[in-house]
DNA sequence: TTCGGTGCAAATCGTTTGCAATGAG
DNA sequence: CTCATTGCAAACGATTTGCACCGAA
């Protein structure tokens, strides 16, 4: 199994495109942390180990881990794009708390398979889902 | 049973609201379509009746619409900010044609009912959720 | 040496807001 | 008459892009 740096340089070498020390360190900021993070979540991060990281390095990253399947982007209901790692970690659904806006990753393969009937039962064959579900959760409903 | 407008005119009386004719053009537009609009869709199809009205009021309406309930915001897919009728319309979840960018709105009582229970083994109160399933539809598949 | 990458600033996109004029109640 | 509403333009926040320099291969 490659490591999600071989990954990286897969997809790079691939593409024509270059390993530079910006991209490994952005990479090693987003392995490194298991929230779901905005761009400018990230850059911040980034910027802690390498000031002169532009956001726009950042930004354009993203986009590449993206595309070579590290990443994936999300949305959390407040218009601003987040990103998770996508790199062995299995599906998931969102469970979102809208008051301390905290949301927990689950997964039910009984969900799952009754979304696959429905697509099924509308003749549409199903790629990939997004589920979110609003609510209080625990912590929040004890305080 | 209330009609659309009589919930609007109730709505805009409590919170000392005025009614206006770009209001009722507005409503009437929007009530007219069945399209998952976007505030620019909507300012498009107003302006065909009434020229002089402007993008901001019908942003402007979109959010009182969805604040008296007759309509929802949706997110479907691309960072725009998409509206639905919320008025005499049950909740349901999305098909999304990723080739034809088209949605069908599906409702399943099971899926519902199989959410609850995913929220509950969590220790979450669920208010309420959000479910698009992105694939090919039908007739895309045909063609 | 070539050509993609970088940081910066400016541009962009959708949306919101400040304001003076307008008009509903 | 009062004060919410309007259209416009400017402001806004997040993201993207043009460009001159930089640096990986």
């Amino acid at each position: 199994m490659p490591s999600a740096t071989q990954i990286l340089e897969n997809y790079l070498a691939n593409k024509n495109l270059r390993m530079t020390g910006q991209r490994q360190q952005v990479l090693r900021t987003f392995l490194s942390t298991e929230r779901h993070l905005s761009a400018e979540d990230l850059h911040t991060l980034v910027k802690k180990k390498a000031p002169s990281i532009g956001y726009s390095t950042v930004s354009r990253m993203l986009k590449i881990l993206c595309a070579c399947g590290l990443a994936q982007e999300i949305e959390l209901g407040d218009g601003r794009a987040r990103f998770e790692h996508a790199f062995a970690h299995r599906h998931h659904d969102h469970l979102i708390c809208v008051r301390c806006g905290r949301s927990v990753e689950v997964m039910s393969p009984k969900l799952e398979q009754v979304q696959m009937q429905v697509a099924r039962r509308h003749k549409f064959k199903p790629q990939w889902h997004r589920l979110q579900i609003f609510g209080i959760c625990h912590s929040c409903r004890e305080g």
